[in-house]
DNA sequence: TCTAATTTTGACCAATTGGTTAAATTAAAC
DNA sequence: GTTTAATTTAACCAATTGGTCAAAATTAGA
């Protein structure tokens, strides 16, 4: 059997699938556009991935490590918490840029199996527990205010996602449907949300 | 002809697509179960919305309405920012505790047909205008930090509907799936997320 | 009460959709 | 080169789904 073959068909179906369902969803999604855009039979992609929920399972595994990149390693960096802040919105509204329905997507299919959820974040390799303690040491050595440790984080990712997640509808609002004005509206938020949050945290 | 009748039948009708909408989307929804659910023949849904994507259309606006509840009448009251702040925070998480699936729901098919998006804004009432012109003046006033009142907005949103939004994600990650602790931790932020957005916009 | 209009229903339909199968093609093994 | 296994395809299938229709039931109006 060739490796490299195979290994080609299903990295095409795989792109393919991520494509399709991402914009899509999981009932949206049909396996014959799934096919076509990977340019194959439909009949191959069963033969890979026998059924429509066992691709859809292995898409959403797969994208729910990208929405949640460097993360740990920024966090384990030994940068100051301002900068390790700066990179980590920066880095993360660019990605998110890049994948503007990836938000939606997972915060929509997230119900559709809560076990399967639960298991695809424990195989993820992020752990909450550590970020929670970092922001407890910042906490101990003064450096910011007294709080919940997980609010920090989940403010700072509320922050970020959701004026992407709410793209569409940002712009209609305030920005007359100009894709242009929205765009840099979101560049602009890479430094202010920074700011946002520190001047919150911080103890000056 | 019986106008409580009819609106007897239509009124359950809607009440049950949205229900069903809400929680499937326009592509997981179907229009047996939404029959099921009111109570009546498929036939007569048709009857009274024609086709799938009529009673879609009229559940997305009606839904959308109440997304931005009576948010204008509370900006417009002339209660400190504080206060303002405050009220408006635990109302709106209060009524996203009831609807948890309405922003994911909102979210997801926002991107259905963007020009149907624009016409339903313009038509709900809301006026991000005027909530923008209230933050200047408080920032004229001297009282808040100078910055784009948009973004103060979208950042009060955001740390409001995004906790909700993600709820089956957060349970899992940072309560162990323990349903009673993460909506703790939402009654909690009614109070958590004024603090932090007035600790960063408030000039001391 | 009788009639016309409206509302409700059950049976039905065409199109779509996820999935199968058997045959054909390609690659690997000997 | 022949055989064997893996990959790809075209044709097909059963179930589901949005939607229709003609008849039945209910209501309104005279």
């Amino acid at each position: 059997m060739n490796d490299l073959k195979k290994d080609n068909t299903e990295e095409k179906i795989l792109i393919a699938a991520q494509n399709v369902f991402i914009e899509k969803g999981m009932d949206g999604a049909r396996m014959q556009a799934i096919a076509d855009e990977a340019g194959i039979n439909k009949a191959l992609l069963h033969y890979y991935f026998r059924t429509k929920e066992k691709l859809f399972n292995a898409i959403f595994i797969k994208v729910f490590s990208q929405i949640f990149p460097n993360l740990m390693t920024m966090v384990l960096s030994d940068l100051p918490l301002e900068e390790k802040l700066g990179a980590f919105v920066e880095t993360y509204i660019d990605m998110l840029q890049k994948n503007p329905f990836l938000p939606t997507f997972i915060l929509k299919e997230m119900n559709r199996n809560p076990d399967f959820l639960a298991s695809v974040i424990k195989g993820s390799g992020v752990n909450p527990q550590e970020i929670s303690n970092m922001f407890k040491k910042e906490m101990e050595a003064g450096k910011i205010k007294r709080m919940d440790p997980r609010e920090v984080l989940i403010n700072i990712i509320a922050l970020s996602i959701f004026p992407i997640a709410a793209g569409p509808l940002i712009s209609v609002m305030f920005f007359e449907n100009d894709k242009t004005a929205y765009n840099e509206f979101i560049e602009k938020r890479k430094k202010t949300i920074t700011e946002f949050v520190l001047d919150s945290i911080l103890l000056k």
